[in-house]
RNA sequence: GGGCCUGUGGGGUAGCCUGGUCUAUCCUUUGGGAUUUGGGAUCCUGAGACCCCAGUUCAAAUCUGGGCAGGCCCA
């Protein structure tokens, strides 16, 4: 796509998702046509976690220094960028409070009040919150913010180290669901020890590629370990009668998948949004002519009603305003299906339907149109994956070296891809390669390890 | 972290260099009315802006400083 920074700034505002506008750096807001996207989306997400036994809470917003400080490891990884609120009123606090970057240790606080035998574990809770990062520069609307709207956490506590550890595997399966909804592939890495999350035994990344060829990170998997359980005490009486620290996970979503969203499939014309996630999955549009307006009229108001009685989120534009205005800015807004109701139509006894992923117009017979509409919702999501997944395939390069090629021409053939065709470069693993010299060297960001087609592979890309 | 650039109706812009003519341009948006309506209609009529604070000056959208906000480049 050219110039993909501009056309995803003009895109939040044409289609009303998001206003940049607010006069804090890095905040703003979600309009009404964005939010319902957001809630859409997080109702998948919440569906996923709570099939799988996580259930929903709310934590405070406010975490005081002490208790943010705790864990030196986690601290030291955000300290610079923690908003504190240090006033109330007039009079300066005596323990400053934090604005949630994470919440972790407002979390896992609780969590020790809440365990106290095996049987008390696991503990599986999740939350949609916000927090807050001082980011000083090049914040991005729902790609860097200093206000994270949408942050879904989920934390998890087990008696043994291989629960968690099936826990991250339950983690990883639920976010590849995830995002297979809503057809936003993704590259699955382990991340590098120097890049994963601070305090963590290792981190699990999912990364996606936007239209401009830079990597994103999606989506986080974290197994903690004992490593905050220790240092807050997080202790319990073992089946066997013994003494042990709880074993951690944690995992998160942000802002970014909304914003995966509208990059990964939109196109020149506006948003494409995945008829899941649509708040508006199917549009019509009357055709008014003199003298025929009333017919057209009712019978947009049957397949309105017909539509709604199936589920399916279904408006009529009943604007006075001409329909080729009307197409426009439902294309713009991405939803997936139009459906036109003319005098012409009426008389032959068929409907008019449009698809906006591939820009199709035809027409069926009137009485199959309810089968039709959730057949084609069906095939416009599947299709919508399938698009996504063929350009990501298209910026993945494999690098393949001999034994003897020198680290030298590694990094110099993969900053050439990187320039010319931008995207992910996978390189066969090696320790010789894996580690920050060379990160340094080809001047991108080593994502991690993963595995593709049955290999193991380096992953390296230029992020956001 | 270092450097550069920008801020004018809801959005995009002209004007700024060379202060006065700005009662601020054009496109879009938007309220009302009329004729229209199978892919962004037309006409009539109305609405809407110089980022904030200080300074220079008889006079500031225009010059200076700071703040806030946005964008770009390099590490």
């Amino acid at each position: 796509m050219e110039n993909f920074s501009q056309w995803y700034s003009e895109i939040l505002e044409r289609a009303e998702i998001y206003d940049v506008r607010y006069p804090i750096k890095g905040c703003g807001v979600y309009l009404p046509y964005g939010f319902k996207i957001r809630r859409y989306t997080l109702d998948i997400l919440r569906g996923l976690l709570e099939e799988r036994g996580h259930e929903e809470v709310l934590f405070p917003l406010l975490i005081p220094e002490d208790l943010l400080a705790k864990e030196g490891e986690h601290i030291k990884g955000f300290e610079d960028e923690v908003f504190w609120v240090t006033h109330g009123g007039r009079k300066p606090l005596e323990v400053k409070l934090a604005l949630r970057p994470t919440s972790e240790t407002a979390i896992y606080y609780m969590m020790k009040l809440w365990i106290k035998v095996h049987k008390d574990l696991p503990i599986k809770i999740y939350q949609v919150v916000n927090t807050f990062r001082y980011e000083t520069k090049h914040t991005r609307p729902l790609i860097r913010l200093r206000e994270i709207m949408t942050f879904k956490e989920a934390h998890t506590a087990h008696a043994t180290r291989e629960d968690a550890e099936n826990q991250v595997g339950e983690a990883i399966d639920i976010y590849r669901e995830f995002f297979h909804e809503l057809g936003i592939p993704v590259i699955i890495s382990r991340r590098p020890e120097w890049d994963k999350f601070p305090g963590a035994e290792y981190t699990v990344a999912f990364d996606t590629v936007f239209p401009d060829g830079r990597v994103i990170q999606i989506g986080t998997v974290h197994n903690l370990g004992q490593n905050f359980s220790r240092t807050f005490d997080l202790e319990f009486e073992t089946l066997e009668g013994g003494k042990d620290y709880v074993y951690q996970t944690c995992y998160g979503i942000s802002d970014r998948v909304i914003a995966s969203i509208i990059a990964i499939h939109g196109d020149e014309r506006g948003l494409i949004l995945p008829p899941n996630v649509a708040p508006i999955q199917v549009v019509i549009i009357p055709l008014l002519f003199k003298g025929k307006r009333e017919i057209v009229e009712r019978k947009a108001e049957e397949l309105y009603k017909l539509l709604k009685e199936i589920g399916i989120r279904v408006e009529i534009d009943k604007r006075d305003i001409r329909p080729g205005r009307k197409f426009h800015h439902w294309e713009l807004r991405g939803v997936p299906v139009r459906i036109e109701v003319g005098p012409k139509d009426i008389e032959d006894k068929v409907v008019t339907l449009y698809r906006r992923d591939t820009g199709e117009k035809y027409k069926i017979k009137e009485e199959d149109i309810k089968g039709e509409v959730l057949d084609l919702l069906e095939r416009i999501g599947k299709n919508m994956r399938e698009r996504a997944e063929g350009r990501m395939k298209g910026y993945i390069t494999l690098l393949d070296y001999k034994e003897d090629t020198s680290i030298e021409e590694i990094v110099g053939r993969v900053k050439e891809i990187l320039k010319k065709k931008r995207g992910i470069v996978l390189i066969p693993f090696s320790g010789k390669i894996y580690n920050e010299d060379f990160e340094e060297k080809v001047e991108a960001s080593i994502l991690g390890v993963t595995e593709y087609n049955g290999g193991k592979y380096i992953a390296v890309g230029r992020t956001y």
